[in-house]
DNA sequence: ATCATTTTTAAACAACCGTTTAAATTCTTT
DNA sequence: AAAGAATTTAAACGGTTGTTTAAAAATGAT
C-alpha cells in the first residue's frame, strides 16, 4: 500500500472520483474535501476554484478515454487482429473506467464548462497511423469504403454504450449485478463480430 | 398557433425543456419558472416540489424514449421490415428529441431521483408481440440465437449513441452542424446494413 | 532557537438554493 | 354587485453554495 499521496494529489483522486460519479453539478467543494478527508480551503488553495478542478479531472480523463486503446494500431499485425484487439482492450478500458463515457458525453453537451484542447488528442490518435492504414485497406477492397467519422461512431456507439446503459438495462430487464456482467461480456464478442463482419469484405475468389 | 396553454402547461412544458437540456442539477426551480414566465412560487403551487416536477418530466420522457417506436411490430409485414421501419422510426424519433437518451442515462445512473415504474413499460412493449416473433424467428433460423437483452443493447447502441455522441463529434472531427446531419443520416443507413446484415442469417439454398 | 515560508484550519462572506407565507389579484358563482 | 374560491405575486425563511479571510499549525532555513 503506497499511502504517500500528497494533499494536492489526494484532492486530485477524490475530485476524480466524485465528479465521475455525480457530475459537475452533481456536487459540491465541499462533498469533494470531504472525500479527500480534507478542509473545503484546501481545494482552492490548490486549485483556485472548483470549475478549474474540474476542468483539469475532465481534460485527463478526455485523454484517457481517448488515447488509452488506438496504440494497439502502432503493432505490426493485420488490420483485422488489430481491430480485434482494439475492441477488446475498449471493453478492458470500460471494464476498469465504466462512468466515463457517460461522464464525457454530458458534460460535454452541458457545454461552457470545458473548451479543451482536442486537436493535440486527435494529433495522437493520427500520429499512430490508423487512418492511414484504414483509408489503405479501403482502396485495397479490404474494408468497406466508409466515411472514417462514421466508422469511429460505429465503433464507439457499441463499446461506450453497453457500459453508458448499465442501469436501464438492470432496471428493464431486471439483471443482477453478475447478470448483467454476463451479458456485457457477451456483448463483447457478439459487437466484435458483428463490427469485423461488416467492416470486412469477405475475399471472393472469381 | 395555438398559445392557448394553461399555466401548469407551461411550467410543464418548460420543465421538460429545461429538465433535458441541464438534468436535475444543473438548473433551479426559478430558473424553470423564468421559462414559463411565471413566478417561482406557481412551480411549488402546481407541482408541489422541484423533484416531483421532475420525476413527471422524467417518467414522461421515460415512456417517449421507450414506447414511441415499437408500435411497428403490430404490423403485418416480414420481421425484416419491422426491423427497418423500427430502425428508421428510432432515427426519426431522436432527430426530433436528440436529448432524450442522454437525458434518461444521466439521470438514471445519479439514482435516487427517480423509481419510476419500469414493469408497465416492459409490459406495453411485450404486447406487440416483439419478443415472441423473435424467440419464433430464431427458433426457425432467421435470425441469430441471441439473447434478447444483448440484441436490445445491440439495436440502442447504435440508434441512440450516434446523438448522444454529437458534440463529441462535432469537437474532434470539427464539423459543421449540416455536417454532421450528413453523417448522421449516412450512419442511420451504415447500421441499418449492419444491424439486419449480422441479426438475419442468409438462406443457404443446400 | 528564531524567523520566514508554506500548509491547514475554522469562520465568515455574499449569493443563491428550494420552499413557504401571506397579501394581492383574478376568476366564478350567486 | 357581492362573496367566495382559485390563481398569482413579492417577500421572506433557513440552509447551502463557492470563495475568501485571517489566524493557527507545520515545515524549513539559518
Amino acid at each position: 500500500m503506497s499511502k504517500e499521496l500528497s494533499t494536492e494529489e489526494k484532492i486530485r483522486e477524490a475530485a476524480k472520483h466524485v465528479f465521475i460519479a455525480k457530475g459537475f453539478d452533481g456536487c459540491t467543494s465541499r462533498e469533494i474535501a470531504k472525500a479527500a478527508g480534507m478542509n473545503v480551503a484546501l481545494v482552492n488553495y490548490y486549485f483556485c476554484s472548483k470549475k478549474q478542478l474540474f476542468k483539469l479531472i475532465f481534460e485527463t480523463a478526455m485523454e484517457d478515454f481517448m488515447l488509452s486503446t488506438v496504440e494497439v494500431f502502432r503493432k505490426d499485425l493485420s488490420l483485422e487482429s488489430k481491430m480485434r484487439i482494439f475492441i477488446e482492450r475498449e471493453f478492458e478500458f470500460l471494464t476498469m473506467h465504466p462512468d466515463i463515457p457517460r461522464f464525457i458525453l454530458s458534460e460535454l453537451s452541458r457545454g461552457d464548462k470545458c473548451e479543451f484542447d482536442h486537436a493535440g488528442i486527435l494529433d495522437k490518435i493520427a500520429s499512430t497511423g490508423v487512418f492511414e492504414e484504414l483509408l489503405e485497406a479501403q482502396e485495397k477492397g479490404i474494408i468497406r469504403k466508409i466515411d472514417l467519422t462514421n466508422l469511429m461512431l460505429m465503433i464507439m456507439s457499441n463499446c461506450h454504450y453497453p457500459f453508458m446503459a448499465k442501469p436501464l438495462m438492470k432496471y428493464l430487464n431486471s439483471l443482477s449485478e453478475e447478470e448483467y456482467q454476463e451479458r456485457l461480456t457477451l456483448q463483447k464478442q457478439y459487437v466484435t463480430e458483428m463490427l469485423i463482419g461488416y467492416l470486412f469484405i469477405p475475399k471472393t475468389n472469381s
